[in-house]
DNA sequence: TCAGCAATATGAATATAATTCATTCTTTTA
DNA sequence: TAAAAGAATGAATTATATTCATATTGCTGA
């Protein structure tokens, strides 16, 4: 009904004075406004303008509409210039989940020195498993996916981090300590430690334990590596960790690391965004900063992390 | 460029969570909510909703946009309400001018009546009168003119308020008192006080002294009624009033009020608006309240006024 | 008060934009 | 995985906005 461009005119007519000054203004011609002025004048059953007098004077609806006009165009300005923003690459909305559960370690301190930067992008880290994250990535409902299983999908782009070994936590005291590798048979007598995830997701079992055909004597799980480690420590279990992430509490000296089987238990990490996503500017910043800042964690915990 | 009609559109998809029903509710095709999307979309250079889901989500500019839509929709739909009001004639704006410069004592009761039962009437009392007041009115400058000088113009209607007899004011002392009527030449002697405004518009010159080619010896001029009376009633000079105006200040027994010429002089007081604004009720409405209250604060004060 | 000027109004023609129709493509769900 | 529901698309249509040419009106100064 009552448009913006209506009000532009208002605006521009009482400020100008004249339908011909308004018009040059607007990029019309003077016909054009009168005929405009004309239909919402009709259309609203009101006169906006005195039209007797020269300079064209507002009537009382036409102040009444001139204040709404000075409330709402800037609010519209804004709302567009943000939408360049948006256009531009320099806004957006970073919805992050991460599979390989223990990579909290080195993502929260990026995605900190990230929001610095990016002030108009809008970070969510979701920790929430009660959905597939790939084909949320892909739908679009999320925008970043940490995940150590590139599985090939439409329009996902998997961008390498870097390989790191999955090394067996034991307590000091375990009999596997007296092993130089832990065969997979070995944990048909252990309790096996896992985040509560569905084992799909667990590099232990599908890369090591189902191909050797083995079931370890118990599962039990826990939220945290911190937990883990401890329980580990006290010898209810073993668990199967990135090496970067156990690193940290092997100063403790409770605990030893092993290599998993002749070949050792390796993964890479893969950073995942949507292909139509990856040369815009925010997110391509945010790929970057991942990288540079999972390396100096990673370094500055003394673990070899190899490009892959 | 981005238009309220858009803003509409991103709310009523929100709101409902797909095209088809927020089109039902805005009462379009599916297909036109369709392409009007595509068109803002490409526009802006952003894209507002994910496609790939349903029930369709906003993205982050998308969410922008909503937030804009839903502080400026309300403004609008208040904007549009007022002019409602306004068409309806229960709102406007009522610039009111007075040529007979007594009025003040009837208009000001009449005025704040008003206001009691149109709050949304602007209501404007000018004294001043560095404009001749007919003209404006023509205009739409001023919408009522309080006159006694109805001249015929064209697109106005002349309300008849009152009829009411100018006396001549003099002091109890004053020789003129010995007489039971005064004729124009009587006023060579005397000093006339008048309102400070041009003779054209004091009927005492008009109707009086220059058909009879006489000038008063000397004129000076006062603001107020009151302090007209004060220089009569100290014996500074004589002044015309409406018997109305003088009033009050006969209680007093310090003046004395007598008929001008043999017939008297006599005039009618007129409310003047546009012919256009005749029938719009808060117009209407004001011609019937000030009527009313004229006549009552004339019988408040004991002067027989008769309506013309 | 009137001529002359500048601004607004108007009607018809034109250009632009919005909407629909008919259809295809996509996503969801059973 | 097929069926159903929803979204996208292109062409045709309709509605709307704008211009052009011109008439009308209001203003200014002699």
């Amino acid at each position: 009904m009552l448009e913006l461009k209506h009000l532009k005119t208002i605006v521009a007519i009482t400020e100008h004075g004249s339908l011909v000054l308004a018009a040059e203004k607007l990029f019309l011609t003077q016909s054009a406004l009168s005929h405009q002025l004309k239909e919402i004048e009709s259309r609203l059953g009101v006169s906006l303008f005195i039209r007797k007098s020269r300079p064209l004077r507002l009537t009382a609806a036409g102040e009444r509409l001139l204040e709404t006009a000075r409330s709402v165009l800037p609010l519209m300005s804004s709302a567009e210039r943000d939408m360049q923003r948006f256009a531009g690459g320099e806004a957006g909305r970073l919805h992050i989940a991460i599979e390989c559960h223990s990579c909290f370690d080195w993502l929260m301190p990026a995605i900190n020195q990230y929001r610095n930067h990016w002030k108009d992008v809008e970070v969510d880290l979701s920790t929430a498993f009660n959905f597939v994250p790939l084909p949320a990535l892909q739908k679009g409902r999320l925008d970043v996916v940490i995940t150590s299983e590139p599985k090939p999908l439409n329009g996902i782009h998997y961008e390498p981090l870097f390989r790191f070994e999955i090394l067996l936590a034991v307590a000091n005291s375990h009999p596997l300590t007296q092993l130089e590798r832990v065969p997979a048979t070995a944990l048909r007598n252990e309790t096996l430690i896992t985040y509560p995830v569905d084992q799909e997701r667990l590099d232990i079992f599908t890369q090591f334990l189902r191909p050797a055909d083995v079931e370890p004597m118990a599962i039990r799980t826990a939220e945290l590596t911190l937990m883990m480690v401890q329980l580990v420590a006290s010898g209810r279990g073993v668990c199967a960790l990135p090496n970067w992430a156990l690193a940290p509490y092997m100063k403790g000296g409770h605990i030893s690391a092993l290599p998993l089987g002749e070949a050792g238990l390796f993964s890479t990490l893969y950073l995942a965004v949507r292909e139509e996503q990856l040369e815009t500017p925010y997110v391509r910043e945010f790929i970057n900063i991942a990288k540079e800042t999972c390396f100096q964690t990673l370094e500055g915990i003394n673990v070899v992390a190899t490009l892959h």
